[in-house]
DNA sequence: CTTTAGCACTCACTATTCCTGAGTGCTAAG
DNA sequence: CTTAGCACTCAGGAATAGTGAGTGCTAAAG
């Protein structure tokens, strides 16, 4: 059977109500829509044929339609129009990312938040770092009282510190060597290259500094380990009560327990997938929870070598035009945002901010 | 009328009971309890008595009892028998904070998950400082490409840093004035006292370096501000689901909607309060949307003039023992760890393979 | 060949009724 | 003071009937 202009007509409809009203559309309901000057019996035959196909689905013998999954599929693909932002809605996207944000992890978890506010859907952002991370400079401040302070940059531009107590009294100078020795053999290296023959063989050059640099090498490498893990947060989960898809618990419960652990292993392989706004609609999530759940999701570039990712979790009648429409205007402006360090008080690059309390 | 003994153990069981089994209590279930030696009968008198003092509550004429506030408030202040945590618990707890933890921020979200995964109830931390936050000293780094590396150290001895770029190229001699003038005249005040009389003195006074001045005062009283804000973080929310008392999603909505904005205002007037842990029944809660709910929370000290707090959200009928029980370890060895600086400095290995199962 | 009116039919959902049993309060005997 | 016994209450489940939105099909009209 060929699916004709007007099929599509009314199989958008029976979308674009079900997504509003979270119930099974009639046949009547759709001939009331303007634009629809055909009786109930034709949208029948039509719906009909649409259920044959396989774009809709009964319920029940006596109930309206509601899309199936290809149906949705059809929908997002070609049949869904676009969604425009209003200005209201660009501009607050833009006041939002444009107060600064220092740390990636808190750029994350704001994101996060604000994605799920501007979606009333639950959501989930993630950065991680295409390449892996060295260190290219070491530089010790005596900080006086016992202790001194390890700055650490990265290549990625990003800058870490902590403060560590010295365990005996030590000289400027004594640091200056350590400084000297430290930039000179463990730059540029990953975590997995700080070896027990390297830390051996900078300790012997090290001279009276030499106790320092296990607790140094500890830092570093941990830092390291760290910089190469992804950074996920999720925000909203509540929104998800609000819906009546999931007025039954136990769902609600699954689905949100799922994208508690998404966190963990999930996530990192959607990375990989090809650019732009992916919809993922029920079926086609792998994760079995989420089979009557859709999600759509983005890409966008941070800076540095970093990538992030933002997800929106929420019921297959979801208003996908507008969801998508957020969250690639989101992705976008993001992926601006870093783009052009020095325009805005916001310079990628310039910033990073990282401590450790001693105590 | 009096609380005899037995009214008080009749009491206690049926609060036992019904933290055990979420539904009403009858007379016959007490009575098969062990060390319960009285027929159905005598058990029926004394709990219309506990009903007629308050204690104990009828859904309707013919279930069992539930609890009253102030039956659940008699059984956390007298009744309840001490809950020993296990060997088990203590260390599981035990390890689980010994885990370096490096930002408050970080640790703030880790307790949350910790406890909330330890009482299997949504948890809230927060940590705030008692005393205002002032920079203790400035280092300046020239970073090469044009940019140097701010390190700020506050009275906290937290340590930070911010990578800014050169506007204009610049000698180290340069930033070395810079260095001490920021040092002399811009240490040891708050974040209100960066007034625009300091901020013009310190840019005569800085010489080649006085382009820079804005910037560093921007990033140092944004820290300084941040610092004075409440740190918090919820973890666990769907957890509340799993229980009988939320599947009422309307309910569950609210309760987690309010733990989730408590986060803002209701905390830091909370955190005033005198020390211990302490347990909120139903309506002593000050939020409407709490009525129904229970809150139980600790404070314990972090070092460096921090403070913090723990709290955990579930039903009345929660099972308040081995929550405070819980709560408390984990408030005393929180603030043990911090109590004790230089002790674990030392011996953390190089080796910790993948320490980072969440975040 | 397409569209539409008409009609019988289906079936989820709601309301109503009935029934059951856990649990109660009271009384009177031990 | 305790307990056995008994009549009573009432939430919750099962069974039943009624309602109406929506369907598919047929046959007439365009």
């Amino acid at each position: 059977m060929e699916l004709t202009d007007r099929k599509k007509k009314v199989l958008r409809s029976v979308v674009d109500l079900y997504i509003r009203t979270a119930e099974p559309v009639g046949s009547k309901a759709i001939t009331e829509l303007p634009d629809m000057n055909y009786s109930s019996a034709t949208i029948r035959n039509e719906m009909a044929d649409l259920t044959a196909m396989g774009y809709l689905e009964q319920p029940h013998t006596s109930a309206g339609r509601i899309p199936s999954a290809a149906g949705y599929r059809l929908y997002v693909d070609e049949l869904m129009l676009d969604y425009r932002l209003s200005v209201d809605e660009t501009r607050s996207i833009n006041t939002a990312i444009e107060e600064k944000v220092q740390k990636v992890d808190k750029l994350v978890e704001k994101v996060a938040k604000l994605v799920s506010q501007a979606t009333d859907l639950p959501a989930i952002t993630a950065a991680a770092r295409r390449k892996s991370a060295t260190v290219t400079r070491y530089d010790l401040i005596l900080a006086g009282r016992g202790s001194f302070i390890l700055v650490v940059m990265l290549n990625s531009d990003e800058v870490f510190n902590k403060l560590i107590k010295l365990p005996v009294s030590m000289e400027e100078a004594d640091l200056k060597v350590l400084g000297a020795v430290l930039n000179s053999a463990m730059t540029d290296i990953g975590a997995e290259d700080f070896t027990a023959q390297l830390l051996d063989k900078v300790m012997r050059s090290a001279g009276n500094a030499a106790s320092l640099v296990p607790v140094i090498v500890d830092f570093v490498c941990d830092l390291l380990r760290h910089q190469g893990s992804t950074n996920v947060a999720v925000a909203g989960q509540a929104r998800l009560l609000g819906l009546p898809e999931y007025r039954d618990v136990d769902k609600a419960q699954r689905v949100l327990e799922s994208i508690d652990e998404d966190a963990l292993s999930n996530l990192p392989a959607i990375m990989q997938s090809e650019n732009g706004t992916k919809v993922l609609v029920g079926p086609e999530n792998v994760a079995q929870e989420l089979k009557d759940t859709s999600v759509v999701m983005t890409k966008f570039d941070i800076g540095d070598g970093m990538q992030g990712m933002i997800g929106v979790v929420g019921p297959t009648r979801m208003d996908y035009a507008k969801v998508t429409a957020r969250l690639s205007y989101f992705a976008e402006s993001l992926s601006k945002a870093f783009a052009k360090p020095e325009t805005k008080q916001l310079p990628q690059g310039t910033e990073d901010a990282d401590n450790h309390k001693e105590a």
